[in-house]
DNA sequence: GCGAACATTCAGTATTGACTGAAAGTTCCG
DNA sequence: CGGAACTTTCAGTCAATACTGAATGTTCGC
């Protein structure tokens, strides 16, 4: 791994750490989008990274179940490889909808809880409870678009 | 503080502390998007939320700093008032886009890092670089939207 | 200016949780 | 089966950090 690359894996961990994923996380899914060969072992991702097995093990699960990379086998060969698939990037979009949908159910709760106040005093929670269902519904509609646009780039 | 409400407090709470935010900031933020009066002093919030006076003067500061809640002042009268005020939703939505731009940051960086690679090994960083670079122009459409559509609806 | 009533700062504490590494589990070839 | 190669699990360690509370700073009435 070259500096820069050093550079920006720890970068990509850094920030994901700061959005309350592990380090780990982002470092080996930035590694994943720049490595070559683009499909790698466990153990060739621990050693680039210099982290152990069991960081890997825990951490590779963490993100195929987020759906950022995919895990695949080969034939004849008992290890697995894990790489960097385009899905993975709606994936992210798609948790980021998730996100907006957590906050308009937390929003939800809470209203009930203040169900018998004046409208005028649930204002501020239920304006916050808008923009969360505003947001969840525009996500998808978002993905759309993009999708659309780079089909339309590549044609 | 009724047990509904404190339920409310404690899930903003656990959320905001798993996007990488305190858990005091969840809480208190809560609290102003519900409390009577909108405006507590830091003596209130910290009565109503078990906490100590130095963890409200943090986290206030922390939330005012990124849009979230508001302070103001009284003539005659030392203490310092907070509340949440209908701007702070649209903070958290520019935060948000925030966010994407970092992640585009990074991703530039990274592209540099290997730019001496042929086009098709770059391709997984590149997508990931435009997808972020959508988002964030996107993000000020969808508040835009926002914000006329509710105009539109109070008229 | 003096003192009361605040707010802020910061060292200390306790908790959380990410990572390590060894042990246990799993898979597949011979 | 037996065993090699690999993965996963998990108890333990260490570092990061959220919160407390006492000391310090600041503001305003008198």
């Amino acid at each position: 791994m070259t500096p820069g690359e050093g550079q920006f894996v720890d970068e990509m961990g850094h920030f994901l750490s700061s959005l309350g994923m592990t380090p780990m996380s982002g470092r080996m899914w930035a590694w994943l989008l720049i490595c070559e060969p683009a499909e790698q072992t466990a153990a060739e991702i621990a050693e680039a990274l210099h982290a152990s097995r069991g960081a890997i093990s825990g951490t590779a699960r963490l993100l195929a179940t987020s759906g950022l990379i995919r895990r695949s086998t080969r034939r004849g060969d008992r290890r697995e490889y894990f790489s960097a698939p385009p899905e993975g990037l709606e994936s992210l979009l798609g948790s980021a909808a998730g996100i907006y949908q957590q906050m308009r159910t937390i929003a939800e709760r809470g209203l009930e809880a203040v169900a018998d106040r004046s409208v005028a005093s649930r204002t501020r929670l239920q304006e916050f409870h808008d923009v969360m269902a505003f947001v969840e519904r525009e996500v998808p509609r978002v993905i759309a678009t993009y999708l659309s646009e780079r089909s339309e780039g590549r044609r």
